[in-house]
RNA sequence: GGGAGCUUAGCUCAGUUGGUUCAGAGCGUCUGCCUUACAAGCAGAGGGUCGGGGGUUCGACUCCCUCAGCUCCCACCA
């Protein structure tokens, strides 16, 4: 058939992903045959593609067609994550855009709102990943917070609950006081900011709430919460303050008496080396004041104004309070010094207000047994990472798993489906109904609007732990005395998980926890860990920098083909990529390289009763030998989840070999035909190469894979089976090595000795080098002749090989002096190293130490460098 | 401050129980080629005391110590 003389990837890659999916190639249902499966990693529902997209999903795509082909029930689960902080600021954000306000709404109306931008604008990511070739089952499609997932988080919340491993706590938030909410600590953004230091004078308390003339000197930033104060605290090490201990100390202007306590938190040469512990409102001193128990009182109200608890300045603002408290101080000589002072303040996002901390009610899950499950599923390796560093990391945090708090302060989320009754009790159930039903066990009389639902929702993560399981059985999650269906029974568990490893503990771990709870097995097998995709100056992707290009651009000007090629040529696991289009210019050169090598080929007339030659022999012999330990070599790859290295082997077999070595040896002259039985070698090299290249660059070998022969309909390339190494010859290799070296040695005498290519040549051959590739070494270096109509006839040269170089002597085309030199010299270089190996095997501690591997090793180089030496006096002597 | 990791060619990176199978790949650079599949190509070439120093060893890119530089995660300083 005829070809198009450039590759045009784009109409290309619509019919066939057309195609694939008229045929549901990519749909699979449980059968006999062994499950492979992934399930995606969620992108966020209103999300677009990104270039750190692009590298994760051809990588799953690439697994999964590769286990396709090697004849497995592959099953690719899509779908998204509803992001509950970034899809909700994305649609307030578009809420203001229209003038509205989020306050102004309720609940309700926000989340009708949500819910149509969700539906209008949610899922293009999943458009965008078939443009990008990725096979996935699309028929199973899921969206976390969909009611059957929805379900599932419930019922895993009151699965935990009724465990006793969920429970209310009190922990720190970001309160922005403008905005009445807490942000979560990405939305806060830290700002250097002047401010001052102020020196206050506490003094101590004769031990009946009035002062002595002894005191102390605290430095703080915000001595307006000085009121919430509930110790004063010093390092226990420090010998300045041992005097004070168990003392007691009196605030300035209220005389409220707190203690003097010790904890090593305090440093000793910041500020006075004397901390005021306001638990209330510093995330620090919470912590100090849980280690303590110490009261907590709050003197700052929502809207950052003091409260009654603050005794004095009640209703003023924060920083008014603080103004004015200062001079009060400095009034009642507590002042002792204001320094200059520059630190970092938290601003939100948002609204730019300073984030105050402020204490509230959150629900924890105990992370206890599950980290330890977590942990052992990873260090017994039934769970591999890769790259296998991230281990430490992993086992670091998970040996110091902090509770997980899992309520947020958002709507756009799974509801806390915690019950309040009006006397503040409080019923956990998976229904408003059957709240309502344990509610009127307490007081029958309870009505529906008796009961109030907690307002928070779960973190997002809360329902992604459960993705692998979920998706394929809602009911189960939270349900583990039901029976798992059969779709979950068959691919649970998935094999391979590739993820960023920035969410290591957000979402691989905790996967990780809740498979082990619910199915008491891992949901994965192997973690393959990609980098963060920057740009060519390594710098983060983002919208700001413009630095991060749109990868449907891309693919419009070089092909989905070439996308995948180019993010995966620098993809070795773990490690950051840097981003540059030129890998992608690669990626399309490649494919025009594959297209141009069948124009080649399909355009070759074939001669039924030609004889085979002997170049085509061994031509076909040697590529059929390296086909198979190639495949080999790449198995290895897969097995080890290095895709880039696979590919890399692909590529070089598929360029360097079969493209520039045999090709050209087996190509028939100008205007004559090729002999039938390496034309039809030939066509099935390529066809195996297109196999061997399919799961990375899935169009194009399609459209070839089509066009070689005819095809019936519904046949495809993605279920061919992989091709299998076979045997191969060790030696011819090594020959056809040695050959291709001996080649380029010869073109380089003739170029830098201007010899003519229609000069004949003879070649001596010594050594191991087989009678076999010599004909090739003749075609081969004799290209010219062949396409010019000239006659190849031999010539004189003697080939000395060494592992180190190959040294070409032409007889009489070369400077014997020169030559004697080179001989010389290698001659020298091999005496040498014969006198190091010899000296090694008569080291006793080497004999005595080295494995027997070794030594043989040993022995043998001494023999092959003996012979080498034979050959090169006697090439010596030939020359003299 | 706690933890982890990195440093190999101009760039991005391999280097898998310490051994002439180890000093590699791709890209870039340079040189020569419009050659009947492909200039998005072909044929070649150059390029690194494996961050510095020390140690262990018969032998170190590889193991240990130390110094320097960089990155990430966690906690963030009253």
């Amino acid at each position: 058939m005829e070809l198009d003389i450039k590759y045009s990837p784009a109409s290309v890659e619509q019919k066939w992903y057309d195609y694939w999916i008229e045929h549901k190639f990519f749909h699979s249902e449980p059968d006999a045959r062994e499950p492979y499966t992934i399930v995606i990693p969620p992108p966020n529902v209103t999300g677009i593609l990104h270039m750190g997209h692009v590298l994760n999903n051809t990588l799953n795509d690439v697994l999964i067609r590769k286990a396709r082909m090697d004849g497995k029930n592959a099953c690719w689960v899509p779908g998204t994550d509803h992001a509950s902080i970034a899809t909700e600021s994305k649609v307030v954000a578009r809420l203001k855009d229209k003038g509205i306000s989020k306050e102004d709404l309720t609940r309700e109306e926000f989340l009708k709102y949500a819910w149509e931008w969700k539906e209008e604008h949610g899922g293009i990511i999943l458009q965008q990943l078939r443009k990008l070739g990725c096979s996935c089952d699309w028929d199973r499609t899921r969206f976390t917070m969909e009611p059957e997932l929805t379900e599932a988080v419930i019922a895993t919340f009151c699965y935990f609950y009724r465990k006793g491993w969920i429970y209310r706590g009190v922990r720190m938030v970001n309160w922005d006081p403008v905005a009445l909410t807490a942000v979560s600590d990405d939305e806060v953004i830290h700002k250097d900011t002047k401010s001052h230091f102020y020196h206050l004078r506490y003094y101590i308390s004769d031990g009946n709430g009035n002062p002595t003339d002894d005191f102390l000197v605290i430095a703080t930033t915000r001595p307006e919460t000085i009121m919430a104060d509930a110790a004063i605290c010093v390092n226990p090490a420090d010998e300045r303050y041992h005097h004070l201990k168990g003392k007691k100390v009196l605030i300035p202007l209220i005389n409220k008496e707190i203690p003097v306590i010790e904890d090593s938190y305090v440093e000793m040469d910041f500020g006075t080396g004397c901390l005021k512990v306001t638990p209330a409102h510093d995330v620090n001193d919470y912590e100090i004041g849980l280690r303590h128990n110490l009261p907590v009182l709050e003197i700052i109200d929502d809207h950052g104004r003091l409260n009654e608890n603050a005794q004095i300045l009640v209703g003023e603002d924060r920083f008014a309070a603080r103004k004015k408290i200062v001079s009060m101080l400095q009034e009642a000589g507590n002042l002792v010094k204001i320094e200059e002072y520059t630190s970092p303040v938290g601003y939100s996002e948002r609204t730019d207000a300073v984030i105050e901390p402020k204490l509230s009610a959150q629900w924890f899950l105990k992370m206890g047994d599950l980290a330890a499950m977590a942990l052992e599923s990873v260090e017994s390796g039934r769970i591999k990472f890769v790259p296998d560093k991230y281990r430490n990391t992993y086992r670091h945090w998970m040996e110091n798993a902090h509770d997980w708090c899992i309520s947020r302060q958002l709507w756009w989320g799974q509801r806390i489906p915690a019950y309040y009754l009006p006397d503040g009790q409080m019923v956990v159930e998976e229904t408003a109904e059957k709240a309502l039903e344990a509610a009127r066990k307490i007081d029958a009389s309870l009505k529906m609007e008796d009961l109030r639902q907690d307002e928070d929702v779960l973190d997002t993560w809360f329902s992604s732990w459960l993705w692998p399981m979920s998706v394929f059985d809602p009911k189960y999650p939270g349900h583990p005395e039901r029976t798992p269906n059969k779709d979950l029974s068959y691919y649970y568990p998935t094999n391979d998980l590739v993820t960023a490893p920035d969410i290591i503990f957000f979402w691989v771990a905790r996967m990780i926890m809740a498979g082990g709870e619910f199915m008491k097995d891992v949901p994965f097998h192997n973690v393959y860990f990609t980098g963060i995709v920057r740009d060519k100056l390594g710098r983060k992707m983002s919208k700001t920098l413009g630095n991060s290009p749109n990868p449907l651009d891309l693919i419009e000007k070089y092909g989905a083909d070439a996308v995948r090629l180019g993010m995966l040529l620098c993809s070795s696991a773990g490690n950051d990529i840097l981003y540059d289009e030129s890998q992608i210019e690669q990626g399309r050169n490649f494919c025009g390289k594959i297209w141009n090598s069948f124009r080649l080929v399909s355009g070759w007339k074939v001669d039924e009763a030609a004889a085979q030659s002997d170049e085509c022999k061994v031509a076909v012999k040697w590529f059929d030998s390296l086909l198979s330990k190639t495949i080999e070599t790449v198995e290895d790859h897969y097995s080890k989840l290095r895709i880039g290295d696979a590919l890399m082997a692909i590529y070089k077999l598929f360029w360097d070999d079969y493209c520039s070595w045999y090709l050209e040896l087996v190509k028939p002259a100008y205007g004559c035909a090729i002999d039938s039985a390496t034309y039809r070698s030939t066509l099935a090299f390529f066809e195996s190469l297109l196999k061997l290249i399919h799961p990375i660059m899935p169009f194009i070998t399609e459209e070839l894979w089509q066009a070689m022969e005819s095809r019936a309909e519904g046949d495809t390339i993605m279920f061919q089976p992989s091709p299998k190494a076979g045997d191969y010859d060790e030696a011819l290799l090594e020959g056809f090595e040695m050959a291709k070296s001996a080649v380029v040695s010869i073109r380089g005498i003739r170029a830098s000795k201007q010899i003519s290519p229609r000069e004949p040549l003879t070649l001596h051959i010594d050594g191991d080098f087989s009678e076999e590739l010599l004909p090739v070494v003749r075609k081969a270096a004799n290209i010219k002749e062949f396409l010019r109509g000239g006659e190849t006839t031999g010539a004189s040269a003697s080939f000395i090989c060494s592992t180190v170089k190959m040294s070409v002597p032409l007889e009489g085309l070369i400077d014997a002096s020169e030559e004697k030199g080179k001989l010389t010299s290698e001659l020298e270089h091999q005496r040498k190293f014969l006198a190091s190996v010899r000296a090694k095997l008569s080291n006793e501690k080497f004999t005595a130490h080295a494995p027997a591997a070794v030594i043989e090793n040993e022995r043998k180089k001494e023999s092959d460098c003996l012979s080498r030496i034979e050959a090169l006096e006697a090439a010596l002597e030939a020359l003299k």
